[in-house]
DNA sequence: ATCAGTTATCGAAACGTTGCGGCGACACCT
DNA sequence: AGGTGTCGCCGCAACGTTTCGATAACTGAT
């Protein structure tokens, strides 16, 4: 492997003025610069990342702290959040909070400890504990999706997302409105099913309906389970004219479960789902769209900045707009559907 | 921060014993061992690694180099590989090649050289300068989804996806089949595309049955692109009987543009796909089985095994197994379906 | 001619580990 | 008693950068 030190042996300067002239530092004359990088070039020289950040103190990493990585929202901002510090020479680092048991695994010192410069923790719950690690390493940190005092942040109101989605379907002229997605694994999961499911109930009595228990429909937040607990829905004496879920992936199941059961969508049933899920648009699910990749650079900047050595960013928490997205999912309830019990 | 030194200082041995000690390593007294684990802890020590980096050469990284980041495929792939080599010390770099652009990125050098202890490349079409890139900086590297002499590999037989799909049609009584996934962008997509499309026209020649050219249809490998292809395909005089898809998400694209135009299934059209995408079961969709994560803990084994400094595995290319999944979107075709003119 | 200021460069000390060679102390064998 | 291992530990030289203070070479003002 060729160091520092070839370099500077073949274009006749001290290591000191390669290292300046490869990081386009000042004080070096254009003349050595071109024949410093040229040196390079020919020798094929990359600097160590190791030992630059050795010497450094700064490791050009940011830690990418997120519950899931192969589920929709979460590898999206991912796959963002790479694409938005790339060019700033910054690398991702993933640390991976799932795990195969039921319970997720905790964040530990020694997973950011000297290993990033910064972090950014993705919609996830984080325990006192955790937070407690965090704070005491005292990094940079971003966080999407939810809010903590003292780190700044970029979010979507979620509670907003399932009101919008309700106030769609009560101008269409519906009464009789079920609701998947209500909290399970908050530790996992963390806040956002219980305040989009809270949002629910919110704007159910807003709109003076009623809110029946048996329409408040629990899932582990996958199609999978959604579409199982659907088809139980659908089967009841009492069925809804329409059903908000609290994601997209959710409808979709609620969606494939009526189409299974031989209920028209949305002549038997209107479906709203929250997110804008790429294969929404396929099956023409009316959504609460939301746009996660611009979190992702929104958050990415915050960063940035506060990676910046010469900048003290004061702590920003922006909050990202959502909208309806009007597909072929809702419309007016049926005529015949009898009034609730 | 507290480093070695203060451990150190504290137990009264000198670095070297610490860093034995710390790293299980033997020529240690139990006693002196389990003092300095104590002092360890309660000094919050974690040990650098940039500085262990440096000094032993080796990162403890492996790089994940990837087109896409946020496909069902690929993020799935990561989120195993991760939990596979975690266990190892070893953290996942992302080597994203996904670019805004029409191209992708360019794998470059400085990408992962000094960088990671090796490297595992996902279903990904390398250009002959970025393999020659990747053979000179010699990293032990393993490919899932191909294979590249001298370098372990694990995949599965894409042919003989789209041929079981094929033969299941076949046995159904399908005579007229049409086919979405042709290849497009082979720079992105790689190998499989084609693969899957050759083996496609392969048996249906085997089966003794025509190909239309009309029939064989060109999408970008999302569901997007095929339902809009799809919509055309189902608008044709002649249609067919049934459609296989080269992958589940283009599978589901036909689906909903099936059920956008009014036909059923799988009474008037039969959809196979390949994969099994999480969303497949949702939909009944009937698929030909490919086990993604064991594809990637399989690839972590090898690296690991490749890793281990007294280990020279040899060359290993493993081909896991696809399965039908028969679901309800196939069955014999209508009786009433009109004789290819 | 001298001095202050600027510019380009250099030498050397970090940065925090790992890993090699060496060295007493002790046990065991003859 | 002398030789031969083995065990537990230590000192020190890497590893390849960055960064700081020093310095030499100019430039322009006095």
């Amino acid at each position: 492997m060729t160091t520092i030190l070839d370099v500077a042996r073949e274009s006749g300067v001290s290591v000191a003025t390669v290292s300046r002239a490869l990081r386009g530092l000042d004080r070096v004359s254009d003349e050595t610069r071109t024949r410093v990088v040229q040196v390079a070039a020919d020798l094929h020289y990359v600097a160590s990342p190791t030992a630059s950040s050795l010497a450094s103190g700064r490791t050009r990493v940011v830690g990418v702290i997120t519950p899931f990585v192969d589920r929709w929202y979460f590898s999206t901002l991912i796959s963002e959040i790479e694409k938005s510090i790339r060019d700033e020479a910054y690398h991702v680092l993933l640390l991976d909070l799932e795990d195969s048991t039921i319970q997720r695994r905790p964040l530990t010192r020694d997973m950011v400890v000297k290993r990033v410069d910064g972090v950014i923790v993705l919609n996830l719950a984080l325990t006192p504990p955790e937070e407690e690690v965090l704070r005491r390493v005292a990094l940079p940190t971003v966080t999407i999706g939810r809010t903590h005092p003292g780190w700044s942040s970029v979010r979507i109101d979620d509670g907003s997302t399932v009101t919008t989605a309700v106030q769609h379907l009560v101008q269409l002229g519906h009464r009789d409105i079920a609701f998947t997605g209500t909290v399970v694994r908050p530790e996992v999961y963390g806040d956002v099913p219980s305040e989009r499911s809270d949002a629910f109930k919110a704007a159910i009595r807003a709109a003076g309906l009623e809110i029946r228990r048996q329409w408040l429909r629990t899932s582990h937040w996958t199609a999978r389970d959604a579409t199982l607990d659907a088809a139980e829905l659908l089967a009841q004496d009492q069925r809804p004219t329409a059903v908000v879920a609290a994601s997209d992936e959710m409808a979709l199941g609620v969606l494939a479960a009526a189409n299974r059961a031989g209920v028209r969508v949305p002549e038997d049933l209107s479906i709203v789902g929250v997110d804008d899920h790429p294969m929404s648009v396929v099956f023409g699910l009316t959504t609460v769209r939301q746009d996660v990749r611009a979190q992702a650079s929104r958050a990415s900047a915050l960063l940035l900045k506060a990676l910046d050595r010469r900048a003290a960013p004061p702590v920003e928490c922006i909050l990202m707009p959502t909208v309806l997205i009007q597909r072929d999912s809702s419309g007016p309830p049926p005529r015949s559907s009898a009034p609730p019990a």
